[in-house]
DNA sequence: TCTGGGGTCCTAGGACCC
DNA sequence: TCTGGGGTCCTAGGACCC
């Protein structure tokens, strides 16, 4: 028996699933839910599955599919998503001891303190519990290593598994899997490595163990290494228990139509810098220095692409919205060029250090007290009254290059006015 | 015509220092 | 006049993830 011990608990189609609680109409019919912007398909269930809709594909390229299958299209409800994943991890989270939650609809646990439980039936029991309290279906797989519980999920989301949960135990029995688990649906073998893998003659995970190490060392870095060792079950990639803050924060949206005035791409500017600043602060971060950037549409002639960037250092670290908006109006200024279609802007800010152990600017001009006060009365106000209750003026107030979604379901548990009503 | 919005880690190469 | 070599730090870019 290997000391370690991880579980991998994965939503099942999670966008779907949460659209399918509140909308049982949803429910054995092909469903999709698309990017932001209607772009292409996010999330598919098993129904969409199987009609050969990928993951990614843009809309515009099934529309026929679409029409003759009659499948129902959502556009993305991100708050919706957000409060259903908060529901799922607090239940997991209350039902074991150590938990990382990997992404919206992922959580590792540790299950290394648990060797004298049946960790089978317990998670078993917890996909039951989490369907019944949420209505959202999640599968759960079980191995020494974290690539491996992986692998696993994959098995029981797959292989028709009554109770969801699949549990690799055995040597002979990983082995026997691995033999007919491709190598791209191995975790962290993406669409390049797996054509360097298939040009070597490695097809299934069982191929890429059996590489020598000499040869792995030679061709591979030490991601790689590292992926390969934890399929022989050698634990490398540890739980992250705790909730790190993030070393940079992205806000960018594509546009809902093609914009080509600095007028409108400053107040998007605005509205983003906000917004990343916002999440600074709730991290309690002040930030060094930030990256604007500007593209048009990717799939065009070389007159009608541009993208540029441009990166700017604070004169002294801060998470003022004030002071980060008026630079990101000013950078995006010089990396604009008149004459293009733009699709897209966002601010990525970076460097970033705890605001309590700021050092102070001798020479700064902001009255540090004072500005961290107007952030936090600003952050206070909008949390109480809603988002966009207070905002600066310079993000506009009309927006024409908004994305509009087309169909997208109602705040089912967030917002006061669209909450499902029970006819007596 | 129409193709998301976030993140992380690693590496190679250049700058700089002694 | 002759002009080394190793270490460290930073950055851009590439790969991956969901």
């Amino acid at each position: 028996m290997p000391s370690t011990m991880y579980a991998l608990v994965d939503c099942n189609n999670f966008y779907v699933s949460c659209e399918r609680v509140f909308d049982p109409k949803l429910c054995n019919r092909p469903v999709i839910v698309l990017s932001n912007n209607d772009g292409c398909a996010v999330a598919r269930s098993n129904e969409a599955k199987q009609l050969g809709i990928a993951m990614g594909i843009p809309a515009f390229q099934i529309r026929d599919l679409i029409r003759k299958h009659n499948i129902a299209v959502l556009s993305s409800n991100f708050a919706l998503y957000g409060d259903f994943s908060n529901r799922v991890m607090s239940i997991i989270m209350q039902s074991m001891p150590e938990v990382e939650i990997y992404s919206i609809d992922e959580a590792f646990i540790d299950l290394g303190s648990l060797h004298s439980f049946d960790i089978y039936q317990m998670c078993v029991d917890l996909v039951r519990k989490i369907e019944t309290c949420t209505g959202i279906p999640v599968s759960i797989g079980i191995a020494p290593t974290k690539t491996l519980a992986k692998v696993a999920n994959h098995i029981a989301k797959r292989h028709g598994i009554v109770e969801r949960v699949y549990y690799f135990n055995s040597a002979q029995q990983i082995m026997q899997k691995l033999a007919n688990f491709k190598v791209r649906d191995v975790w962290g073998i993406g669409r390049q490595l797996e054509k360097k893998l298939l040009g070597m003659g490695i097809y299934t995970a069982a191929d890429l163990i059996a590489l020598p190490d000499t040869t792995l060392k030679h061709a591979f870095n030490i991601v790689m290494q590292r992926t390969v060792m934890e399929l022989q079950g050698i634990a490398c990639i540890e739980l992250q228990d705790d909730m790190i803050n993030k070393k940079q924060i992205m806000v960018s949206r594509s546009f809902g139509k093609r914009v080509t005035e600095l007028v409108d791409l400053q107040e998007a500017i605005a509205t983003y810098a906000s917004r990343a600043c916002e999440k600074l602060r709730g991290q309690g971060s002040v930030c060094g220095g930030f990256f604007v950037f500007i593209h048009t549409g990717l799939h065009g002639s070389s007159d009608t692409v541009y993208h540029n960037s441009i990166y700017i250092k604070l004169p002294s670290p801060s998470a003022d919205t004030r002071t980060i908006l008026h630079l990101a109006k000013h950078g995006l200024a010089k990396i604009f060029r008149p004459g293009y279609r733009y699709q897209k802007v966002g601010i990525i800010l970076s460097d970033f250090a705890q605001a309590e152990q700021l050092q102070i600017d001798l020479f700064a001009h902001d009255n540090l007290e004072h500005s961290e006060t107007l952030m936090h009365t600003l952050d206070e106000i909008n949390y109480k009254l809603g988002k966009h209750a207070l905002q600066f003026g310079a993000a506009g107030l009309n927006n024409s290059w908004k994305m509009q979604p087309g169909n997208r379901s109602r705040g089912y548990t967030y917002c006061w006015d669209e909450l499902l009503v029970a006819k007596l």
